[in-house]
DNA sequence: CGGGACGTTCAGCCCTGACTGAAACCCCAG
DNA sequence: CTGGGGTTTCAGTCAGGGCTGAACGTCCCG
């Protein structure tokens, strides 16, 4: 069994909750920004702050003031999306969430389907336009060259990310008092 | 002078013209999944497969059928952006619009406020929970490592970018009949 | 000094889509 | 088979933002 009722993100001290709620609501922001419901991002950001890492959808409730319907969406579109996972525990009939090690890269990662759209695009833009002079084909060029370009380079900056935190070789964590 | 009344968007075959319009309606839409309103999108469209690549205001009206304030509103929007520039000529009071060239590594390159954004709200989440031990921080790790390696290397790649194009070392064009 | 052509701004309509509450569903325990 | 905790689905509501029409500047030409 485990302790509901009470809010589990990490209330380690009084004051601390409202700008954990604050920050919460700010990752909801970003998110939303991306493209995705607002409600994903601030469970996201329950779960990025979350003490322990895994939470039940009634504690997700319970912190984000929200509905259920609105939890159970956003987690399994979020598991979807690979930026969340579900794990059950044995004896427990509840379903947990948690954060995935990799969310944040595979987010960069989702960008990849609209670069190969617009590169497609681009391309179908010349085949339209074969006949044109240069200078009316201009754009699409420039268009569909930097697209093929990023379409190749950003999945190997992906990779050259992970194998450089799988060796260790990491940016290094901010001092406590840095530059926002 | 100029000849008005006409459609300027390359009408080179009859049958072609649904397929220009077809094509610009996609880039709306694909320009709207990047955050942007769908009409900014059209706009850019009209303006790729613009014959001349110079367009006024009232040509892209006519071409998108959409309202004069919704034109005005949104070429100032892409202006600010820096995808597009006003262009005008002596001796005409109208404005003409056309692509910039490097619109498609700019629309990248604006990726880097959200990224710096999160980048910042990691190490904020990090504060916060500075006490906690390492497992509870390890989502913001993560996250705070991830858009600090991104932050400094996007922007590396758009310059390497730059200079392939400049050398003339590009991906090739498309065949006409590539894959999609 | 009008007048007209262009461009911008503003209030309002409308449509999408996020979020909710309640009902339906599923699964295991007894 | 029945009960109940947990999750999903569905119709309905509401807010936000895109787009428009019309009014408002502004500039230049007669």
């Amino acid at each position: 069994m485990r302790e509901t009722g009470g809010v589990a993100i990490a209330p380690r001290a009084s004051g601390e909750r409202q700008e954990l709620l604050a920050f919460i609501e700010e990752i909801g922001l970003a998110i939303e920004g991306q493209g995705l419901p607002r409600m994903a991002g601030r469970v996201l950001g329950a779960l990025l702050v979350a003490d322990p890492p895994e939470q039940s959808a009634d504690e997700l409730v319970a912190t984000l003031h929200a509905s259920r319907s609105s939890v159970s969406t956003m987690t399994r579109l979020l598991e979807g999306a690979g930026l969340i996972e579900r794990v059950s525990r044995p004896g427990d009939r509840k379903l947990y969430y948690r954060n995935r090690p990799d969310a944040w890269h595979q987010r960069t990662l989702d960008t990849m389907e609209p670069v190969r759209n617009l590169r497609a695009l681009a391309a179908r833009g010349l085949a339209l336009m074969d006949g044109a002079p240069p200078d009316v084909r201009r754009g699409l060029i420039d268009m569909y060259r930097f697209y093929a370009y990023w379409e190749r380079e950003l999945p190997r900056m992906i990779e050259s990310w992970k194998a450089a935190r799988d060796r260790g070789e990491l940016p290094p964590l901010p001092e406590p008092g840095e530059a926002p």
